[in-house]
This record gives structure tokens, sequence and C-alpha cells, in this order.
DNA sequence: AAATTAATTGGAAACGGTTTCATATTTGTT
DNA sequence: AACAAATATGAAACCGTTTCCAATTAATTT
């Protein structure tokens, strides 16, 4: 591969010339410029990318890490921030953490490893307070995860709003005896949507009929089986709170299957509005995310950190949200609360 | 952040030495391995990765080239191949070209730059020829994509035979006024499909009855589209062969919605099994497709590729597919050929 | 015409690592 | 005891850029 000393050799002048031609930078006669042009055409010369990196403490580089992208949650977010930040020019690495904590600091690492200028965390496995170490090593935009008291830009919806909406609506509807599905226990994003949905259960004086083997669910094949499970209960459960569209589709999938009807014996609200919710059949009541406005502020409000550095300040960005209703919690009746 | 100077300083060592332990190499005492570990973690110090890359030409990082990561099919390949890649110790950039080839141009100078190290592209938007000049840049893998011509190598299922076999199922089912339904018409891959297609009609005596309106099909609302335009021919379709299972659960959501029977008015195959094609209601016949090994072998064999190059030869990995017979072609009836 | 100021140009020093090479010290062998 | 071989260490070169600084020439002002 060619140098810039090449380059600089064959047009008969200095690296220096050479490198304010490449970087359009004044103070270099027509002349020579257009020798420079001719040479590195001549030699195909392209500027060495580590070079850059190492010479301007700059990688142009961010990273996205969640937790897996076929979730097709995250990969609509991961879609958006790629297209957003390809347009500022910065590449965007992926990074899988199947929600292990191990793997969420080794890809946190390359922060400190000055790989990427700066990070977006789409879910979080860590304690926070292990997280914010990071921060000195570069800024990270935390985005549709709830940490209070996390210093850095936040962004995301009202998530125990969210659950709160969803669990009325599925008491209005006439349910009674409601399961709360979700992903991984511990998380915040969890905890926040279970108060939520405690809350509309509290205030509508119903008990509460949670059970643990409800919770690790985040595909299509969990919520299959816990239909099964459901099914064995002694307790009937009539209406489910599901964090996510894949696992209300298993659910309803699995229903109908064993011949139990949506949303007669069985109303479902699954969460982010995904393509499946409005292809199934019956149509499943989801919320929906404003994923592209989120996922645009999470990498506009992450260049700007990176360009502009003025760290450790709490900035949080709030979006909208929208229960949806359809047909799998639609009972045509309206109980009198 | 402090350098390999500052540790060396702290430790009253040389450069040389903090390297030799940072790299686990021979010929350090215990003790001063000892001090430079201390040094290490006193200091916090961690290699810089752009140091590391300009000095040992080496990035360890790929691209995965893509049209869009919210196809199913496409980020489930990139799941598996970024687990994959991280298991290597590699990290992976993602490169979205929404079927634009000057975007495939642009991604295609990483390789130039030297900001990755090897390239996986997971469909093609430009000529073979003009991508085959950055194969001299580093190592390209092409995964499920036909290039006859590629010099390189080349992982997938033979695209012509997997329409061949939909095709004749779709006949055997009764179908007699068939459509072929596909993305970019352009592509290689398109075009061994189509092959397969037109060679089971042909083998059956049935005319074609394609038309442009049938093609830039990539996502659900396109398959409900074209539903629609469908719907509005003279000659009634009866059978369809849709490049995606999104495609094709578009048309049969749309023509569940328009009281058209599927599969007795209509039959519908896909491609790839998505989760969609399962949980569609009728569930829809789709060809499988191994996405997990072709993934795991594109990786292998770049990596093969990066650590020992011999470059510029042709290596074909071909994968078994299967069709996957569902509801959406199921009349319960053999028409005798 | 002398004194400033602006426009060009290149040498050399970073940026932060790894590796080659030379040197000094042990250890092992005959 | 003499010599070869293995171990331990650091100085300096190198990877390919960008940028500071000084030097030279051209243009402008007094």
């Amino acid at each position: 591969m060619a140098t810039i000393e090449d380059v600089a050799k064959y047009a008969g002048l200095s690296r220096t010339t050479v490198s304010r031609v490449i970087n359009n930078q004044p103070y270099v006669c027509d002349e020579k410029r257009e020798r420079v042009f001719h040479a590195m055409q001549e030699l195909g010369y392209v500027p060495n990318s580590s070079a850059r990196r190492l010479r301007n403490q700059k990688t142009e580089t961010i990273a996205i890490v969640l937790p897996r992208i076929t979730n097709p949650f995250y990969s609509k977010l991961v879609e958006v921030m790629e297209k957003k930040a390809s347009w500022w020019g910065y590449q965007v690495i992926i990074c899988q953490t199947y929600h292990c904590a191990q793997k969420e600091l080794h890809y946190l690492e390359l922060l400190r490893k000055k790989q990427v200028d700066g990070l977006v965390m789409v879910a979080i496995q860590n304690e926070w307070t292990k997280v914010e170490e990071y921060i000195h090593a570069g800024p990270i935009v935390i985005c549709n995860e709830s940490i209070e008291e996390a210093n850095t830009v936040i962004v995301g919806i009202d998530q125990q709003q969210a659950a709160y909406d969803a669990t009325v609506h599925l008491i209005e509807q006439g349910c009674r005896r409601l399961a709360f599905i979700s992903g991984e226990e511990n998380s915040n994003l969890v905890q926040a949507r279970y108060t939520g949905y405690m809350k509309a259960l509290q205030e509508h004086h119903i008990p509460s009929m949670d059970d643990p083997i409800f919770h690790e669910a985040v595909d299509v094949e969990s919520g299959q089986t816990i239909l099964g499970k459901v099914v064995h209960m002694n307790n009937r459960i009539d209406g489910i709170f599901a964090g996510c569209d894949e696992v209300a589709a298993g659910i309803v999938y699995a229903a109908m299957k064993q011949g139990i009807r949506v949303p007669e014996d069985l109303a479902v609200v699954g969460f982010h509005n995904d393509t499946i919710s409005r292809l199934m059949n019956p149509a499943i009541t989801t919320i929906e995310v404003p994923i592209v406005e989120m996922a645009e502020k999470s990498i506009e409000q992450l260049i700007r950190s990176i360009e502009q550095p003025l760290r450790n300040k709490r900035e949080s960005y709030q979006f909208a949200h929208t229960l949806l209703k359809r047909d799998s919690t639609n009972k045509r009746i309206t109980v009198p609360m």
C-alpha cells in the first residue's frame, strides 16, 4: 500500500504538503495541489485509518451495546442509529451481550482502549455504579433504560406509565387475574414497569398473581412455554402484560393452538409495536414506542458529547408512548369500575 | 490517560519491558513483571488501540455489508456472525446499504483505509467487477449471493434449486397462474431464483405471468401493496413465490383482510423461515435456509483469510436448504401431472 | 526603499505502541 | 576455568499521519 511518504516523493513534495491537500487546508498553490492529486491517483493512495486515529486521538466510531440484534425492537433501534451515525461520518460497532454482565463489561472496555469515541447502551446488564466508571473514558448515552441515578444523557419513554396504561386497559376490558411477564428480572427497566403494573392493580383493588416462572421471557418460544405453564395453574389467568411483542405473540399463538380464545379467555398486551403484533390473528394490543425519535436523539446527543465534551451532567429526553388497542384485548365489553 | 511511557516511568523500567509484560512475552523476571502489573493497576493503564493497530497493521475488526438490519434474515445472520467474530476476538462494524450501490462502495472503502481487516458481503449492489477491485485491499467473503465469476470465498445455498423446489411445490398443489415476486431486480440472487422458477414452469408447460410491478418487494408493506395489485388483474393469480417471508406475510395478511382465501384462492410460498412465517395464520410454506451454518462458515473463512492470506482463489461452500410445507400451500389435493 | 504582513513550503516532533538490535548478566557445559 | 548459550534489559527505529515551527518568497503598507 502506498503511504503519504510515497505520494510526497512521487510528487516531489513534502509529507506536510500532501497532508494539507488531503485535508483540504489552505497554503498550497494550485499547481502543487494538482501534482498531489495526480500522485494520489496514480499510486491509488488512501490515507491509513489507524495512523489518523492515533494522531487525531479520534476514531469516528461508536459502539451500540444491546442484548441481541434479532429482537426486532433492538434491530430497529440499530437500523436508525447506524443510519444517523453514518450520516455524521461515524462507523458503528455492534455489541451483543446476550444479557451477560461479563460480556457487557468486555464491550465497555472499548471505551478505555480508545477503540470507540462513545457508546450507546440499549439495555444494561451491570449495576449502574460499575458502568458509571467508564464515563470518564468517553461519553455513554443510555437508551430505553431507566437509571434514576445516571449522570449522563438518557433517552427513553416513561416505562412505568406505559405499563400502568397497559394494565389499566386490561382491567377495563374485564380482566381480573393478571400476570406480568418480563425479561431479565433485575433490570431497572423491568422494575419500572412492574411498579406501574402494581400501581394499576392496587388502584383497582386487584390482587397480584405473579410467579417467578414468568420472568426470563424474551422471545416467541418463551412466550409459548409460558402459555403452557399458565394453562396448568389453578387460578386461570385472564390477562397478560408481556414485556415485548415476541413473547406476546408466542403466547397468543400457543393459546390459539390449545383452543384458548384470545381475548375472550385470555387478553394479551405486548410492547414495542413490532410488525408481528400487527400481523398476528388476533392482532395484539401493544405499547407503541417512538423508536425513530429515540434512536436519532441518542445518536445526536452522543455525537454532540463526543465533539464538545462536558461530562457528568444528567440530561433526560423522554418521548411519548401510545397504547394501540387491538383485538387481543377487545372483549367488546366495558366493565363498570 | 496513562500511556505505556507513564507505566514504565512509574515502575522504573523501560517501555520495552512493559510491552513484554502486556503481551505476555518471556524474558522478564518475576519481580519486574510484578512491578509492571502494579504500575498498570495503579495508573489504570489500558493499551491504546489506535497505536496498536498502527504498529501491528491489524485492526481486529471486520465489516458486514447488508441492505438493512431490520430484515429478520439479515439480523439473524448478523447475530451469529457477531457472536462468532467476537469469539475470535474481532469487532464487527455494521454497514447498511439500503440497496444503494453508492453506499456499498463507501463501505468497501473501509478495506482500503485499513479500517477493517476483512469484510463479509450479504447481498451485493454493485457489478462484481467493481467489488472485485477491493479484494487486493483485504479479504472479502460473499454470503448468500450467487456470483459465478467471483474468485473468493462464497458461502450459500443453491438459490436456483430452492426456487425450483418451491415452484414445483406450488404447481403440485394445483396452482397454474403463478407470480414471481422479488427484491431488487438486477441482483444475481434474484436472477438465479428466477431461473429456477422458470425452469419449473417450463418443465410443467405453464406460461409465465410475470409483470414488472412484482419487483422491489422487500418488506411486509410491499407485500400488502402487491396483493392489492394482484387482485385487480384480469387473470387471477393463484400461486405466488415470494423472495422473503416478510413479503409473503404481507400478502397473506392482505389476502385475509380482503376475503381472499389462502391457500384455496391463492397459495403462497416464502423464503428464509423467519419467525413470522410460522406464526401467521395460515402458517406460510417457506424455504428453510441454514443461517447459522452459513454465518459461522463465513466468519471462519474470513478470519482464516485474514490470518493466513492466500487470495484470489474461489472457494465455494454450499449448504442444503429445505422446503417447509405449511398451510399457505396446503390445498389437500394432488393434481395428477 | 524599508518594513510589515501574508502566502508557501518542508523539517522534525509528536501520537502510543511493538520489535529489532545491542549489551549485560546468568547459567550451563566441557 | 573458559566459553557458549540462555536470560534480562533498554535504546532506538518504526508504523503513517498531523502539526508546530522556522525559513523563504510574494504582496502590501508606510
